[in-house]
DNA sequence: ATCTATTCATAAAG
DNA sequence: TCTTTATGAATAGAT
């Protein structure tokens, strides 16, 4: 068409290359869009030009195409593999979420709380829980008290035997300056006990 | 082109439509062939029949033409999007597994597991939502219990009125037919004691 | 972009 | 579907 055949090569000539991409590029959209409006056909066209400019022509969503072109090739690859871990997040998500849900109905239960629908079995099984974690708590509780009075002990001894020097070394000096200075070791030993 | 124009609309005749969409179809496929080779363009063509069948060509790798298609088509989407996803669901994960652990701690430490680490201050809030629960806990098995036992006696009561009855009516019997075919009175009614 | 000579595509018929 | 044929469409090359 035109004046003088043309050999299917690539045109040499750029300038020519490029008007005959143009006419062309029209032709083949215009022959695409005719052919789905004539047969009712599917038709996706897809063109880039050597300088990368874009063009495009889709009778139908061009995703949808694409898709139905991946099932055709059988490239389940894309898609379904995809879904296939789509699902299995789903799944894994569910199951945590199940898992949280279940956690957190015991702590309920642990409260006394939601305990309506609870059987006598349980409840007791739950109260036999319950008595166990308070001893624990308590005897870990009592075994900190008691550490931190040995503390507390510990502490006031070192003050009192530091008190006691200082008085020796009170003593050991003149006494007229020393009233001012220093309180007295009583009150000093009152204000530890205090803590 | 051919012995008449054409309407641009679909093609009545469904003989007609399917030669029309045969010769086309051949026609635009060679189009975008040329047209990929006289101008080095990338072209994609993709096509359905009315009745499903499939036809392609594509001057390069049909995958790369459709991935180039969604990079121009600033659909991020396909890719950029379910990345994002992926992301978004990752973190819910996380977050997900997060609040799981926290909750199981939580637990633990009320069945007085792990709290090896607690200060006094948290042990004593520990004992005190413990002594809450047991106490709620110890209150509805009472009134559970009570309930149950309610319930025994009323059908304790039922079953003593059903005896009587039956009792009533062995007394307005004939008396030589008596004992061999019923139960003693008390006996009945210790069996159901048992329950 | 527009024109025009040619080639191509294809509608209709066989 | 394939071929033929008449005709409209597309387009190469020039302007």
């Amino acid at each position: 068409m035109g004046r003088g055949k043309v050999e299917l090569k690539r045109i040499e000539n750029s300038a020519s290359r490029q008007v005959t991409f143009s006419k062309r590029r029209n032709g083949l959209l215009k022959k695409a869009f005719e052919l789905s409006i004539l047969c009712e056909a599917e038709v996706s066209l897809i063109i880039f030009s050597p300088t990368g400019k874009f063009y495009q022509f889709s009778s139908h969503d061009m995703e949808r195409s694409v898709a139905r072109y991946r099932s055709e090739v059988g490239l389940p690859g894309t898609n379904d593999q995809r879904s296939r871990s789509m699902e299995f997040w789903r799944c894994e998500i569910e199951e945590l979420r199940r898992t949280i849900n279940k956690t957190e109905a015991q702590l309920r239960h642990f409260t006394g709380e939601d305990i309506a629908k609870l059987g006598l079995k349980e409840l007791k099984q739950l109260e036999r829980q319950l008595k166990t974690g308070v001893e624990r708590i308590r005897s870990k509780k009592k075994r900190a008290i008691s550490e931190h009075i040995k503390l507390l002990k510990s502490e006031q001894r070192a003050l009192q035997e530091e008190n006691a020097r200082l008085q020796k070394r009170l003593h050991e000096l003149p006494d007229d300056n020393v009233s001012s200075r220093i309180p007295e070791p009583n009150a000093c030993n009152a204000f530890h006990q205090q803590r």
